[in-house]
DNA sequence: TTACTAACTTTAACGATGTTAATTAAACAC
DNA sequence: GTGTTTAATTAACATCGTTAAAGTTAGTAA
């Protein structure tokens, strides 16, 4: 007899549609210019109507992260030169994380530098994030396996990222002293 | 014949004790509660005049974070073992900085990895930070010269610092997956 | 058809913030 | 004291997050 709740199609596509409003205000403007009511008035419906997709800010950008987290995770899947040994896989890969890194600071900051929020609250953003680093996780064991590798796979790739990070975090927040360019710097570790 | 203008004392002692109140605000509520407004209240004076020390919360954070350099600096050179060679220095400094970012992640946080304003706009911070990392780079020029450390000490020294960096600010924002220590990640590579 | 009902959406309202302008208070020279 | 200049406060406005109330809409049962 009621009226029927929104269908899951309607939230999800309202949801989507807020999220890229987000993204695009945050890269135009900057995380602090994302506020709800400048969302709704970019998409032009009342000021509150985004608390009925949203609890808060955290939760929307949540939703922003997913959707980058996804395109990083594909732009990585698709550099994988997979025919090749895990070695010159691994080079590769390092390098397409980097360019991403390079080409999209705004999105990788979002995604690993800025604002973070608890990560346990939010289960899909671990979980995605968690199958990046697994997927990379994997062709290091293959080269230990292979003897190409020294050391325990997970932890080898633990200080690679937290090295890769750190580079990718100074350089996404102009970081780098004196005009070191990250190729600069990286090219030696990978040749 | 008209009232002086504040001395050079005041103004320093204001702004020191609006950076401090800031500080202690930010370490125990988060950085989103240190307002203009709720640092007045604390200080108990009229919610305009630190508009009167400092243009706005960026120009304030600049003070904090020159006070976080400051003690940041002083561990460094107080934690440098001068008497033993470079590489046995390096090692050194690199535990002394890694117990530093463990035991005040706020400030860590603070210094590197939050909020950054664009560094050139604070010429003081710029210089602190150049004078930490000189410091350092210096130590490396000593080994490369002793045929210890291959490469140029400036790049060598930037991407010890990127990998460090990188590993702090995942520890200091809870991303280390799966339960690692920070310890446990760099002993292997000091050893 | 008509009226009901539950969901959707908007409007209203409160407290907090950043920021500017106007006002008051304070300190010294005369 | 008076006057002048600066410090400091108060007043005021726009914006934000958020909650509560009111209004609107779309199925459905009678």
């Amino acid at each position: 007899m009621p009226r029927p709740a929104r269908s899951q199609d309607q939230i999800k596509d309202m949801r989507q549609r807020l999220a890229d409003t987000a993204l695009e205000i945050y890269k135009s403007e900057g995380y602090e210019a994302v506020s709800f009511r400048r969302l709704a008035a970019s998409l032009d419906i009342s000021h509150t109507l985004p608390y009925s997709y949203f609890e808060n800010r955290d939760e929307l950008f949540a939703a922003v992260r997913l959707d980058c987290y996804q395109r990083f995770l594909m732009a990585i899947r698709g550099g994988d030169p997979v025919e090749q040994g895990p070695v010159a896989r691994l080079y590769a890969l390092a390098r397409v994380i980097l360019n991403y890194a390079q080409k999209n600071p705004d999105e990788y900051r979002l995604m690993f530098a800025m604002h973070q929020p608890p990560l346990q609250r939010y289960p899909e953003l671990l979980a995605i994030r968690q199958a990046a680093f697994d997927y990379l996780v994997a062709i290091v064991q293959q080269g230990v396996d292979a003897g190409l590798i020294k050391g325990e796979a997970r932890t080898v790739m633990h200080m690679a990222w937290a090295a890769a990070h750190g580079l990718m975090t100074l350089h996404a927040a102009g970081q780098l002293v004196h005009g070191h360019t990250m190729d600069e710097l990286v090219e030696p570790w990978l040749d």
